[in-house]
This record gives structure tokens, C-alpha cells and sequence, in this order.
DNA sequence: TTTTATATGATAATATTTATCTTTAAATAA
DNA sequence: TTATTTAAAGATAAATATTATCATATAAAA
């Protein structure tokens, strides 16, 4: 995957480092600060933990990464995408994206609430096959 | 609303401080650690700030209030109720719980994942009538 | 009551995140 | 290609947020 490009679109210099983060989260999926902080760690040693944080907040600003707040743990980050929802495993937290059709939800809850509404985040957690 | 038995039956001590948090959170629904804390010092100006996080924490544990983590902005504590959703308004902040039929979200999700789901976080955003 | 157990408040210690500043490197222009 | 400009990286200080410690106070149980 070349990243080089969209990088530039979001108007981010392209750097060694902000390549790696973004190889990390596509292979990785969802990481949060100190995993990923741990990974890059592999490839530049002397990586300041003020890099990472200065990256996530400035490519999440620009929308090109999104930050999943999950109950009960610590927040992952991962490449943007369409609208989608995650689904958890309580045991080993595996953590997978879920396209779903939530246009019931959507109906269900504007008629409910009278709000005009844009967004969703659904997060549902259980067992994952391995860990039933 | 006579929380004292509530806090009974949850084995937790039930003191001036924790009734009044209790109470601060039924009447105003959800709030994050500054303002509930700011809330409680009107009441309690000698509060010490670890006298609230120590018994969030606890009152968490015990399963009597819930913490709802929302995107983009600060986590907000609630009374543990049935399982229901949120919707927010990304105007003004306000937050309202709605109950929903979330069957067809479990089967579809069950279905593409093939967890075994247990538990949803659904959060909606978007505008108010009053921001609308 | 008296005793026991736990909570509170004050504050120190940690942990987490952000800001500052110098050096380095990427992008742009000549 | 080279010089110039602009922004990022790294080191570290500062600011925030959270947790731990401990003496005192208070609720619950005996």
C-alpha cells in the first residue's frame, strides 16, 4: 500500500515516521498509544513519544485517522474509512470492523429523539470464535 | 429518590458525599469528573478531589454507575440503568438516552462476526431540536 | 456505647498529554 | 541541483489527569 500520496492530500509532510504509523495501523488494525508507540519503537529506536502523540492528533484533525473509544479500555486508533462499527472480544480484545446496515437504528432513534442525527458509533462486545 | 438502600445493596457505605453524588447524577443525567465536581463543592466545598475519583471508581466497579465514552470529548458518568442508547448533540453537548430495538444490529452483527455478542454501545450525533 | 471497618481530605506520587525549543529533514523555488 | 522555506523530529519541561498513601473522621456492626 502507498501512502505517500495520501499523506500529501492531507496536506501532511511525508516523513519515515508517519509512513511507518500508517503501515502499522493497516497491518495492525486498531492500536492504541503505547502499542503502537511499542512498534514504531522496532523501526526508530529513538522515536520521542511526543512524535507519536504530536502525529495522532494532527492526522486525526485531519480525519485521516479516527480514534475508537472502546468502554472499559484504553482508546485505539486506526486509517479512516467509511462508516463502519467494531465489534470486541471481552477476552483477548481482538477487534474487528463491522459494515452494518443501521438505517433502523437511525429511524428508531431521530423519531425518538426529534434530533436531526449524522453520525453513529457502535461498539458491541461478546466472545469472538476463538475464546467461545 | 432514596438512594440509601441502593447503596446498601451495592455494600457500599453510605455517606453525605456519595448521596449527594448519587443525586447530582439523577438530576442531571450525565456528567464528566469537572463538573460533577464542580457540582458537588457547592454542597461540599472541602470535597477533595480524590474522594470523587476514589468513589466513581468503586461505584464503577460495582457495576452502580456506568461511564459512557464519547467521541471527541470527555466521559460522562451516569446511574447504571437497562441497557439503552445514547444521542448527543454536537452543538450544544446535551445527552439523551433512548431505548432501541438493537435486535437487528445483534443479528447482523453476530452473523458477519460470528461472536457472541453480549453487549452494545451505541451513540448517535448530531443536532437537537433546539440546535437544529 | 464501644469496636471495627471503611471513607474522607490533604497531599505526594504516577501517569498521561501537551508545550517549548533546537536540530533535522522535507517541500518548494530559484 | 542547490538554496530557501516550512514543518517535523527529538529532547525535555510543563501542564493535566489519575492514583496512592496516610492520618483523621465517620458509618456500620457488635
Amino acid at each position: 500500500m502507498n501512502y505517500i500520496e495520501t499523506l500529501q492530500t492531507y496536506k501532511l509532510k511525508v516523513t519515515p515516521q508517519r509512513l511507518e504509523i500508517v503501515d502499522i495501523l493497516y497491518k495492525n488494525g486498531h492500536l492504541n498509544i503505547d502499542d503502537l508507540y511499542k512498534n514504531l519503537k522496532i523501526k526508530f529506536p529513538s522515536l520521542s513519544l511526543a512524535t507519536i502523540y504530536k502525529n495522532i492528533n494532527t492526522m486525526c484533525e485531519k480525519l485521516f485517522l479516527s480514534e475508537v473509544k472502546i468502554p472499559n479500555s484504553k482508546s485505539v486508533y486506526e486509517l479512516s474509512k467509511s462508516e463502519h462499527s467494531h465489534v470486541i472480544c471481552s477476552n483477548c480484545n481482538n477487534i474487528m470492523d463491522i459494515q452494518l446496515d443501521t438505517s433502523s437504528i437511525y429511524t428508531q432513534a431521530q423519531t425518538l429523539s426529534n434530533f436531526k442525527l449524522k453520525h453513529s458509533s457502535i461498539i458491541l462486545n461478546g466472545l469472538c470464535p476463538n475464546c467461545i
